[in-house]
DNA sequence: CAATTCCTGATAGGCGTCTATCATCAACAT
DNA sequence: ATGTTGATGATAGACGCCTATCAGGAATTG
């Protein structure tokens, strides 16, 4: 069974290919009744057309934006040459990818870099704040036709299409039970530091931890958490800190960046191995971390996968072509020192 | 700046199109000179031949065969869903994908079906016993130009191009690390059983549990291996009787099928929530366990990405055009009951 | 009734590649 | 010199769709 074309269409309703264009791509004005043959004639011949040639007809080029944070951290690094190496990779398919770097802890900052992008591109992808600025940024884009979608951090009661990322409260919930059952028989104190209470992944992380801990491990204590801004120093910090206040801390689960420094921390304190760590990203440094045990648990969101899974979802809309969900599902990885790839 | 075409090519060689098309797809014979002139062009204009273009022009179609077990196997079935749902998603591409089910235990029948395959396809993806018998067949297939991947148990040491799935030995250390680790401070007995010894991803499972089990966990006293077969009554039997023959059991690894009857096992016996149980594959039945409390966690390989996997790899096998690796490589699923999908 | 406007048909040309055929032309063998 | 072979050029048509244009008929307006 041969796919249908266009012109089996036509024939099929009795219009001309031309109509049939007409119709597909709303290019003029068609009568109402005509539209109605013609899209009985789809429906009855299963036609879908070929996106492919139709790619290739079009000979268009898709302008894509990635905007993510500035700076030093790791995980944001390998994001950034994920992007990159996609954009290389889809020269072939006619896709131009941009990425930029701003300061996303900075609502102004982000948002203004936001409106800047005006109607440049085809769809934007970023790593945003929870701001109402922001927000209003991104409703901004959407609504002049841009396709948005959030990667990473979520912004959910915006325009964006479509949020990239893993579900952080299942990711929090997660930490808090392998928490929970590694301690298990033990009582003791549990450290939690976040980078930002502005960022939705964190906030969202911190609240699924919460959740768990509270109700199912009474044995263990959380302590406040601590806010970080994913500034190494700072998280080495108040790492420290925590040690030094807390020698019952047993447990400790950092929702933010800045991995390096706990650990440095824990090591200085001489309480590596000794404290129950679980860090979030995989990076150089937490994988060996995780290899000489002063991390026990990473979770993880491949870089890889979001990006390409980003672009998918731009096409699409771009397309006007509706996504497979399944499909584009972002897994939350954990790893422990036996399954680093 | 625009990819280049053929055309281009041809001029910069000084030949014709006809020309660079003979070197491109071996069409004719070239003078040696001729072919390295156009090599040299395609070179320094980066030509990369439009695949999108190349499929339209081919119209050709790509058949592609799925080999997978018959039978009452959850997982097994969820492949072969996701085999249909790719199936139907892929003919807009002009790829048509028979799915086989046969006997995959038996290496005979096994090995018959992938011969009667003949040369009716263009690529194969099976799940493989390790054997003899079966690894003739493979080669055979191989040898005769058929693309051939591996899916979920490999086959090392044939001629198969590719295998599609997570890294067992990894899945079965990190099984061990953390029924290790969920068991800290515990001593007693864990129990181990297996589908199949001849299945090449069981072996290694057990083969990595076993490793790190006796190597970080001397509190806990592992088991000799049970052989299930992967039979639902079977399995139930076995898990009984582990269970009935050690009451200081307090771990249990199925490295294989048959996850409801050990579920059952464990609820007749009292025992469910008592004893750490670590299954593989997320299905209807693990989901439920899992958030009863039965089973603690599940290790999974994500069906639907596996099948899209190899269709990319049987596509890019056929179109003589590399794969990226780590775009192909399947991760394994470590499932809580906090991060079920 | 003529002048518009609205719909529709017909068709050409293009996107980049593949396939196939025919024509050249040179080198070589007879 | 004639025929044969090998290498190359030229070119048309296809794949399925998009874009654009022109022509003509129908419906509407003044």
């Amino acid at each position: 069974m041969v796919r249908a074309t266009i012109e089996d269409v036509a024939l099929e309703a009795g219009v001309s290919v031309a109509t049939v264009d007409r119709v597909l791509n709303g290019r003029a004005a068609v009568r109402p009744q005509t539209v109605e043959r013609v899209e009985k004639a789809i429906r009855q011949l299963n036609y879908q057309p070929d996106r492919l040639a139709a790619r290739l007809a079009r000979s268009r080029e898709y302008r894509f934006c990635f905007v993510l944070p500035e700076g030093t951290n790791a995980y944001m690094s390998a994001l950034a040459d994920e992007v990159r190496a996609a954009a290389s990779r889809m020269v072939q398919e006619k896709v131009v990818i941009d990425l930029r770097l701003t300061d996303v802890f900075d609502a102004e900052t982000l948002a203004s870099a936001l409106e800047r992008l005006g109607s440049n591109y085809d769809g934007v992808a970023v790593v945003a704040l929870d701001h109402p600025r922001v927000r209003e940024a991104i409703n901004a884009l959407a609504d002049s036709g841009i396709a948005v979608v959030t990667i990473v951090s979520d912004v959910p009661n915006s325009k964006r299409h479509h949020y990239v990322g893993i579900d952080n409260s299942s990711a929090g919930r997660s930490a808090a039970t392998l928490m929970g059952r590694y301690l298990s028989g033990r009582s003791g104190k549990v450290g939690l530091i976040a980078g930002s209470l502005s960022l939705r992944d964190h906030i969202e992380r911190q609240f699924g931890f919460e959740q768990v801990m509270l109700h199912e491990y009474p044995n263990l204590t959380l302590l406040p958490v601590r806010e970080s801004r994913d500034d190494p120093k700072r998280v080495q910090a108040v790492a420290a800190q925590l040690l030094t206040d807390h020698d019952d801390l047993i447990g400790l689960y950092n929702v933010g960046a800045g991995t390096p420094g706990i650990v440095a921390a824990l090591e200085a304190a001489g309480r590596a191995r000794k404290v129950v760590y679980i860090a979030h990203e995989l990076t150089d440094e937490s994988r060996h971390a995780l290899i000489s045990g002063t991390i026990d648990i990473v979770i993880n969101q491949d870089a890889g996968h979001e990006v390409r899974s980003a672009i998918r979802v731009l096409m699409s809309k771009a397309d006007k072509a509706p996504i497979v969900n399944s499909m584009e599902r972002i897994r939350i990885d954990i790893y422990l020192r036996d399954n680093i790839p």
